[in-house]
DNA sequence: GCCCGATCCGACATCGATGTCATACTTTTG
DNA sequence: CAAAAGTATGACATCGATGTCGGATCGGGC
């Protein structure tokens, strides 16, 4: 993860060298180490002193090497990295909010990467961001296979998993309450009086994903109802495919009365395949997302900033030198009725 | 922007320091800076010599410390810093996205922050990011204001503009075409019929808002237009008042037939105002969204992603060493119509 | 007129890596 | 077989800041 050769190379040549402070010393007039406690607001500095360096400072444009003095302080950055999928997905960037403003305020700097879901790159940002000496680490794995990280967990650096539990090691661990949210969904469309009912879910492997099916599952059981078994999907993983997957069950006969899609994509997969669709089946889905409101559909909201900001917290602590056992945060689940969700069954044949 | 106190003096608590080399070269019974070659995979290392190195930080979990490096490399870190509004904003994130996607490419390593929208908080960002060296600087000012980059900006680190232009010294940026946008937004709603209409922008001190505005007013004019002029609402800023400004324009006698919202905040409101009003007024919003579509919302469609690639693109230019004249890319706009935009102005009276 | 503590300042070591150069030991080569 | 060339290694300086410690200066108190 360092610079490419063509990158180095260039940079010679671009980058005017900034003043160091040997520089401004020398301008001022005094030695290195006054003009260091000149600028540190550092006690026993003359006042003409501490002025004639503020000065020179000024006139070369100085401007303290963070590096070096990271190196010197205790090789340990101000920095805290985090690891998740792609940004432009709401609930990543989200995430990424919450713990950007709560780390903002134990003056920490937030450094981002995407993992694109691949387990190899994620591993090798993983190492970059150790190299950089983050104090610590925020990641959203791509899948479960992580214990790649057992032996960095124990090497000072805290890690906290966001959405999926650490497979590995304790670690901290930020979670919703994904199995509770899907069973709420499935109790709502079962008092709704649906039977038939279709579950689209995400890629299998991703623990979340199972837990909501398992949710699910629970909530069917326990309303004695069997008839979902034909219109299960799985391993759904992007939007298109949710659409057509959503098309393709309306197709079936006798069609689905009703739709829980567990995961923002494939609820907007599904939305688009609903779209101008006379007597569309009811529609929940997990994740709450913007104008679900205008749209009028019933989900199955949590709160993603609260989840970094959680996230970020305990991060904090652990910086702060605390060095009890791992815990986990549950981020609850709150099932938001709004249309969608409370669409009756159609009557029984057109 | 340095940790806070408390930070520092937990944190030599919890972190165990972590190996060094020299500790690793010792282990191996070698000198300091062959051990270094060994890991480095410089030449002239003996097979036999270069294995037991490497058990010996395998041994120890050594893990290089990027910042000694860095110093002793340059003192120039592979980060590139970004500075811009909420991440909760698809808008944002979108930028955000695009940018670390093509940073990645080369190497670089992207370091974000929120500013809130405050230039007193900006500056202190700014100065932050700088000495932390980062290699470039991508900005999405919060205000106008930003002649304080003027001392930088001509001091190695290059600074890329995103959304807004750099008001004072020259420097590269990546603009969207907010007057071309606006002007086909009016004419649409024109060549719809539309004469009464109302467009709700934000805050008048960013300059996109002002070009929209302008762009707008052209568009009118150039329709030989002007009962839009009562329908003016600006500086709204929040969904909320976005939402309650919408309501008070329905409320009007006569009502507008139409509205031009000017961002993606100020349509999310006005989406909220309308919905489930029978004969709404057509709509068009600048920036497109999620589930646009869906809803059959007409905008103003820009790429966000795309500005920061675009952006990424001209920092990396600048830190591979072209020193040309600043450049600015601009990002093209297509009003997609989905309906919103296209429904006719109501009859006369009820 | 001298001692003492406070104040101001600077020389030097240090953080953990890499670059330079010197050196010992092999291997080629003429 | 001696000289030249090449390989493997280590000692030391260095990047730019901060910490330690000791020396100079100054004002007061006796």
């Amino acid at each position: 993860m360092s610079a490419s050769r063509s990158a180095d190379a260039a940079v010679d040549g671009a980058n005017l060298r900034r003043p160091t402070l040997t520089q401004v010393a020398a301008m001022a007039g005094v030695s290195l180490k006054t003009a260091s406690r000149a600028l540190n607001d550092e006690p026993n500095v003359a006042e003409a002193t501490g002025r004639r360096v503020r000065e020179a400072a000024d006139v070369l444009g100085y401007r303290l090497n963070g590096i070096a003095r990271e190196l010197r302080r205790g090789a340990t950055s101000a920095l805290v990295g985090l690891i998740s999928g792609d940004l432009t997905n709401p609930f990543y960037s989200a995430v990424a909010s919450g713990i950007e403003r709560e780390l903002r305020q134990h003056g920490l700097q937030l450094l981002t990467a995407n993992n694109d879901e691949d387990a190899e790159l994620e591993r090798a940002l993983v190492d970059a961001f150790l190299q950089r000496r983050v104090r610590a680490l925020l990641v959203v794995p791509s899948g479960d296979r992580h214990e790649y990280l057992a032996a960095e967990a124990n090497h000072g650096v805290p890690f906290v998993f966001l959405d999926r539990p650490p497979d590995g090691p304790a670690a901290d661990a930020v979670l919703i309450d994904n199995a509770g949210g899907a069973r709420a969904a499935g109790a709502h469309l079962l008092a709704g009086g649906h039977r038939r009912i279709a579950l689209v879910t995400d890629l299998a492997r991703m623990a979340p994903q199972r837990d909501r099916y398992d949710g699910f599952v629970q909530a069917m059981a326990a309303g004695g109802n069997d008839e979902w078994r034909p219109y299960l999907r799985t391993d759904v993983h992007d939007v298109g495919r949710a659409e057509e997957t959503v098309r393709e069950l309306l197709a079936l006969d006798p069609a689905p009365t009703a739709l829980f899609t567990t995961n923002n994509r494939l609820t907007t997969g599904a939305l688009r395949a609903l779209r101008g669709r006379p007597g569309a089946p009811a529609l929940i889905g997990f994740d709450d997302f913007d104008l679900a409101d205008v749209i009028g559909t019933t989900v199955v909201a949590h709160d993603p900033v609260a989840m970094g900001r959680e996230a970020a917290r305990l991060a904090y602590e652990r910086i702060s030198g605390f060095a009890g056992p791992a815990r986990t945060v549950t981020i609850g689940t709150t099932l938001i009725a709004r249309g969608s969700g409370e669409r009756p069954p159609a009557a029984p044949e057109e």
